[in-house]
DNA sequence: ATAGGGTTAG
């Protein structure tokens, strides 16, 4: 009996001090050695379920907690509450409330749960319906879950007010709501709130450094972070990022080597610093040094050699990784990607054990990346729990890809929007030309209360620069001073080239001339502007103006200052200008800038010199070099070599109409009528449709559609004098009208 | 063994 008795004795012991074994394997992440423990397990008892189940929740394997939550042979109230937070922390917010609902009894752990799944889902007043109604005595954690819910969703008047009416305040209370104030970068109520406190701990002070080092200010920064009584390593640790992300490293390393005791985290924070500026040597250096890594320091190097292109290390640390998770193998993945190895990406990701989707939506960017959408479209119907980001990756890829319409069918189907959602498809309408939409959506995005960003402004801009809308430019203008994104360069460049699309130069000069800081696409934005805008001569000053301020050109700048040249009729200018890029900058001349030097020959009847040029020069032809040539031919009505320019043309551009009709109008001015007519069969064999050319005005919020030869229009007849008039006083003035103007509705 | 605030990697 006796004996019995000891060995039930010991072999509770034995449980009680494997479950614990369990509980630290679970937490330091070594879920297979836990696996292990649990199968070899000889007796177990409620709280080794218990503990396996938060250690499969807690590793990503929520699947396998529910199996083991479903076999297990007695669940008791910590059980239910321990799936429900296995869920809770994979972010399966529907299963934990399902589960949650299906609870025999519920304590105040178990309401803690739902209302923190509530805030997390975005669901605040459902989280305090439940809160008002729990019927159980709210706990602290309880009261800290529904007042942090409040602060990070920004509503701090209500997080303040439950805060006052608590009972018993704690240190998380408080820093609940100061917490919400740095996360979303209110910095200024953040510090005042921190001086209200009654009383603030570490965790406070470390959340202020935290927030100042977010905002750049590592002065502050530091200063508060001397005031710190007893500093923690996660002190230690905010202020080194903070001097990592300033690109300060020598600094960072110093308070790395001054820390008074280092971690995993650490070492970790410091290896981030000198991956961030490419030092990989030396961040391979204290990875071999630090005492112990974990996944974080794996996937940090990994990474590391990512970033400099240097793979093979990369793929030999993945391999030498001892337990490989997912961010390590989409670190890889990510490698791969960007070097369209899509084979090989596709081969790491298949040996993925779980799969989180970061994973997937890095390989579905891959395909976007080589254009394979149709892999793409696959790998996102497999997807199991598609989020935001997958969404907009395939929505941005289609539009990338001229799938406007699947692009916006995806874009109506997604369940929640935001600003890149937005940005997507309004960049997406620009990229196809479909500009109108782009604004639509910029103002339909306002109307359903999603804030634009600097993207937003950048692309809404840039739709109004291409149809030349100047009032809604304006517009936005003004709603991107009073946004607070108009110190972007993106912005800032945007709007330099809408006033200049729009004619109004000066305006474009003025954008930039008040811009803080300017970049190269500043420059070139101004010189395609002016370019545009036939000032020649001062596309060669503004030139000058930025080489001298050691601003390097690049291809593009060349583009606006060749056709500047162009426009002007500058023909030696731009002779000048195009040998000088190769020898005095190196740059290699492209498609389109021999497409400038065709148009600035053509234009001035150096026909031969430009026909010259196209034969001689060392890349392959494109549409837009020998449209130049047939512009140039119809200037100087040169119908032979027009016909030589327009079959390689069409051999580009089998389907663009302008082209046949561009051709067809030089053989009629020349009076050659057997050539239109060959050109209208031509037209018919290929199927291609004379477009009835339509324009467009905004009239009080109306939109008129105008179209050649449409009487139908209400106001038809009041436009056809005021043509007739404008014809007959441009007449006087001596133009000469290339066709009779009729027909214009 | 389960809930609320603070650090690092994809």
């Amino acid at each position: 009996m006796n004996s019995q008795l000891n060995v039930l004795g010991c072999r509770a012991g034995l449980v009680f001090a494997q479950n614990l074994k369990l509980t630290q394997l679970a937490r330091s992440g070594r879920i297979e050695e836990a696996i292990a423990l649990f199968h070899g397990m000889i007796t177990r008892n409620t709280v080794t379920y218990n503990s396996m189940i938060s250690a499969y929740a807690k590793n990503g394997y929520v699947v396998d907690a529910r199996i083991l939550f479903d076999q297990m042979p007695r669940r008791n109230l910590v059980s239910w509450n321990t799936m429900v937070a296995g869920y809770l922390h994979n972010d399966c917010f529907s299963e934990a409330a399902e589960l949650f609902e299906r609870m025999p009894t519920k304590d105040s752990y178990s309401w803690t749960l739902i209302i923190t799944c509530c805030t997390r889902n975005g669901e605040l007043d459902k989280a305090r319906f439940l809160f008002d109604r729990m019927p159980v005595e709210k706990s602290s954690a309880c009261y800290n879950a529904m007042i942090s819910g409040y602060a990070k969703g920004r509503r701090y008047k209500d997080a303040i007010e439950l805060l006052y009416s608590m009972p018993n305040k704690d240190f998380v209370s408080w820093n609940s709501v100061l917490s919400g104030y740095i996360r979303n970068g209110d910095m200024v109520m953040g510090l005042k709130f921190f001086h209200q406190m009654p009383e603030r701990d570490v965790v406070s002070w470390n959340l202020v450094v935290e927030g100042l080092v977010k905002a750049g200010d590592l002065v502050t920064a530091s200063e508060f972070f001397k005031r710190i009584t007893s500093p923690n390593v996660v002190s230690w640790v905010t202020l080194l990022n903070g001097y990592c992300k300033k690109g300060c490293i020598v600094e960072a390393r110093e308070i790395f080597d001054q820390m008074p005791k280092k971690n995993v985290v650490s070492w970790n924070a410091m290896i981030a610093g000198y991956v961030q500026h490419l030092q990989v040597e030396e961040a391979h250096r204290l990875f071999t040094e630090m005492p112990e890594r974990n996944a974080v320091s794996w996937t940090t190097m990994i990474s590391g050699y990512v970033r400099i292109g240097r793979l093979n290390e990369a793929r030999n640390l993945l391999d030498m990784m001892p337990i490989k998770n997912v961010a390590a193998q989409t670190a890889m993945i990510n490698g791969y990607v960007q070097s369209m190895r899509m084979n090989e990406a596709h081969q790491v990701f298949r040996e993925i054990s779980v799969r989180d989707s970061v994973c997937w939506n890095t390989m579905i960017s891959g395909y976007v990346q080589c254009s394979r959408m149709d892999e793409a479209l696959k790998m996102f119907m497999n997807m199991p729990k598609k989020d935001i980001v997958s969404w907009n990756t395939m929505i941005a890829g289609y539009a990338q890809d001229g799938q406007m319409d699947k692009a916006i069918d995806l874009f109506h189907q997604m369940p929640k929007k935001n600003t890149v959602s937005w940005n997507s498809v309004i960049s997406g309408f620009n990229q196809n030309g479909l500009f109108i939409e782009a604004i639509r959506h910029f103002w339909l995005m306002r109307k359903l209360g999603c804030d634009p960003d600097w993207s937003t402004f950048a692309s809404a801009l840039s739709g109004c620069a291409n149809l030349a809308a100047l009032l809604v430019g304006m517009q936005l203008h003004s709603l991107l001073l009073k946004s607070g994104h108009d110190n972007d360069f993106f912005a800032g460049n945007a709007l330099i080239t809408m006033y200049a699309r729009c004619g109004r130069i000066s305006a474009a000069q003025q954008v930039f001339d008040e811009m803080i800081s300017v970049d190269l696409v500043s420059w070139n934005s101004l010189i395609a502007g002016y370019a545009s805008n036939g000032s020649g001569g001062t596309v060669i000053s503004i030139f000058q103006e930025m080489t001298n301020k050691g601003v390097a050109p690049d291809e593009v700048t060349f583009v606006g200052v060749l056709s500047a040249c162009s426009h002007a009729g500058m023909v030696d200018e731009g002779l000048k200008f195009f040998y000088s890029m190769s020898k005095d900058y190196s740059i290699t001349p492209v498609a389109e800038h021999y497409a400038c030097m065709v148009d600035l020959l053509g234009r001035a009847g150096r026909l031969a010199e430009a026909v010259k040029l196209v034969m001689t020069m060392p890349i392959r032809s494109s549409a837009g070099i020998w449209g130049a040539l047939l512009s140039a031919c119809r200037l100087h009505k040169n119908p032979k070599l027009a016909n030589l320019a327009a079959n390689k043309l069409f051999e580009f551009e089998p389907h663009t109409t302008s082209n046949y009709v561009l051709l067809s109008n030089i053989h009629a001015e020349a009076g050659r009528w057997n050539e239109v007519e060959r050109v209208r069969v031509l037209m018919k064999q290929k199927g291609v449709h004379k477009q009835t050319a339509h324009s467009w005005i905004e009239i009080k919020n109306e939109v008129c559609v105008f179209s050649s030869d449409d009487s139908g229009q209400p106001v038809s007849a009041e436009v056809l004098t005021v043509l007739a008039a404008l014809s007959s006083q441009m007449r006087n003035i001596g133009h000469k009208f290339n066709y009779p103007l009729v027909g214009c509705g």
